[in-house]
DNA sequence: TTATTTTAGGACAGAATCAGTCCTATTTAA
DNA sequence: TTAAATAGGACTGATTCTGTCCTAAAATAA
């Protein structure tokens, strides 16, 4: 179990191509646009989308011009599957899954609660897709501050070039 | 964000603890026989009695004789505590903590995600006390196999020595 | 065809964290 | 005074994280 620098910049990634495909327009985006929008390192966000296509969460398009699109509209993604799609499957349930008879006195118990804590976790992330993350900062960013377009200025800074 | 060994570890070493000191009497375990009891490397499980105890869930005492008592009853202790305890704050929430004005875009949104999605995780954890946690094994342990009594035979093993 | 632009994938590397070990105090009981 | 216990620091090998870099492959544009 942990979220890393590689999943929540995955995230990132997914919130800029969702956000930055509007309406029935499913425009690519580089990696390059997204990692100078999402002030990520290239190369490594490159990797990240590597995983992101494997897992069927993005479609690359190789060659000029192309990109990453997202394979789903955001509606249907969740955010644990992105996070899972880049971390592997999230887990910190110990012993079970070493041995499968836990040896450990009391160690069932302990696995059940961290079973437990785990299912916690995960399901607030199953329960938001990528489409309700943007709606999240959309309000945020009414309410805080002023710019009520769809692409914040350092999105267009990045489009623009 | 992480449950090591070391937390595990813990976490084992207090059950041990609680289900040993039988009602009243509260006698104290060496870190030999909770570390043989419950199969877990002995000066690693030191360092992590030595946590135990400065954050007060524990007692120590020196010397022959010596060894560790809770220092509450099991009802009053928390599962998160003692992770807690040992492996510091549970926090996964990244950009927040660095820089407390996130400047991802969508940055902010999702730092609240990890947040509620952390919440989901340490509520498990709160939640539950050593006492839940023992009663929990016990219901395991009536049921799955007719080691009826309050100390496993391994741990009696440990005892006798 | 050739050059250019993009992703794919593998190898590599420095830093941090994990999972311990070991050694030397220090405290206490006998 | 000796033996038995914890306290605490230093150290270490393994693993994971967070990247970088280089070459290959695919697609487009000239």
């Amino acid at each position: 179990m942990q979220i890393t620098r590689a999943g929540e910049y995955g995230v990132l990634g997914m919130m800029y191509l969702a956000r930055r495909d509007d309406g029935a327009a499913r425009k690519t985006a580089m990696i390059d646009e997204v990692s100078r929008a999402e002030k990520v390192p290239k190369s490594f966000l490159a990797k990240i989308f590597q995983n992101l296509a494997r897992a069927g969460l993005v479609k690359s398009v190789r060659g000029a011009g192309g990109g990453f699109v997202l394979a789903k509209t955001p509606t249907e993604i969740t955010v644990l599957e992105i996070v899972e799609a880049i971390e592997g499957k999230i887990t910190f349930q110990r012993c079970k899954q070493d041995k499968p008879d836990c040896k450990h006195i009391g160690g069932c118990a302990l696995c059940g609660l961290f079973e437990q804590a785990q299912g916690g976790l995960t399901d607030v992330l199953t329960r938001t897709t990528l489409d309700d993350l943007i709606k999240r900062q959309e309000r945020i960013d009414t309410t805080h501050d002023h710019s009520a377009g769809r692409l914040s200025n350092s999105q267009k800074d990045a489009i623009v070039r």
